[in-house]
DNA sequence: GTCTATAGACCGATAGAC
DNA sequence: GTCTATCGGTCTATAGAC
């Protein structure tokens, strides 16, 4: 059901997810989510029952969105090769966001193992999704016995692209290095 | 001179230092510092005039830190392939508090990417020592057209392990990529 | 007495919670 | 809309070294 309290409630994640990833967790307040979301703050009480509540809301959003995202991917191509392409050239299609503000993902860990790592393991299955969904494709393709090392090493490389080209602020960086995945990938 | 202003600068930045990487910089109050330094919070703007101009001392303190360090590396080791080793090494020597709290460099620059864009500048200067050291070792091994590109890559897998190895909390996550990481040096 | 250094009261603003 | 805690930031009385 489509019910007011179901909408509401959306407007409200929607509102938070974008803002803490452009400005953080702790740097966003009520205030700026009920702008954000144009309600009045005083209802977040009815929908949420805590600010740590409105983010695990927000994961959950984030998970379903990635997992959408996949399932697009796989069912879009059928070489397990070519999907992994996808997983690559989506650092260039994200290319602007990720130099302003890193990767949702990624820096939201960060910023959990800093001031809340109780949350963290919400966190880290956003992550957990990419890998089971990149060691299918690796089994696929025949690496069976070290899909979840190679796994962990596209995304060791597409989060330190991401952290590297933020801190350079180098466009340029991206394209290069996302280029050089897509030939670590072909010689897998 | 070391004028006991000069002392009690230096503990107010030492606190400050290990609280921001621990902490993060928002999450750590005047409150926090003052504890950690047993000073009393009021002392704090006769010796700085803001947070702010805490955490640019700070930034100056680890970038000379980083220097030093670097230069210990160059004397100690003739070959600079050698010395690029030192600089994968490191990652595991330091492996404990990275899966804690991730790379003080990157994660300072990420959480400043979201909440003081002004900043930026004086956190990528960290980096910046590091890459024109790497630029060094990588133009006496003969690459000194693509030296600050193949600087930039190791940087990339660099803060890419740090990053994925805090994700998934992985201590042997590390130890795997950097010996990939040594390789590649030696590919060099 | 002078100067450096210090402690802690105090301020307005704003946070999360209800 | 209100409550309470705490934030970064300000001010000042004064203690101790010289």
């Amino acid at each position: 059901m489509h019910s007011k309290r179901d909408l509401n409630r959306h407007r409200i994640i929607a509102a938070a997810d974008e803002l803490f990833y452009q400005q953080g967790y702790q740097h966003t307040s009520f205030n700026d989510i009920a702008r954000q979301a144009e309600m009045s703050r005083g209802n977040f009480y009815y929908y949420f029952k805590s600010k740590d509540d409105i983010l695990l809301s927000v994961i959950k959003r984030r998970r379903a969105q990635v997992s959408r995202m996949l399932e697009e991917w796989t069912q879009a191509e059928a070489d397990p090769r070519a999907r992994l392409h996808r997983f690559a050239r989506r650092l260039c299609e994200q290319r602007d966001q990720l130099l302003h503000y890193g990767c949702p993902f990624g820096s939201m860990v960060l910023e959990l193992a800093k001031s809340k790592p109780a949350l963290i393991p919400a966190a880290r299955s956003l992550f957990e999704v990419f890998e089971s969904w990149l060691m299918e494709q690796l089994a696929a393709l025949g690496h069976t016995d070290d899909a979840r090392g190679i796994a962990r090493h596209l995304l060791v490389l597409t989060q330190g692209v991401i952290l590297v080209g933020n801190v350079f602020d180098d466009p340029a960086l991206i394209e290069r290095e996302v280029a050089a995945i897509e030939a670590f990938m072909d010689s897998l």
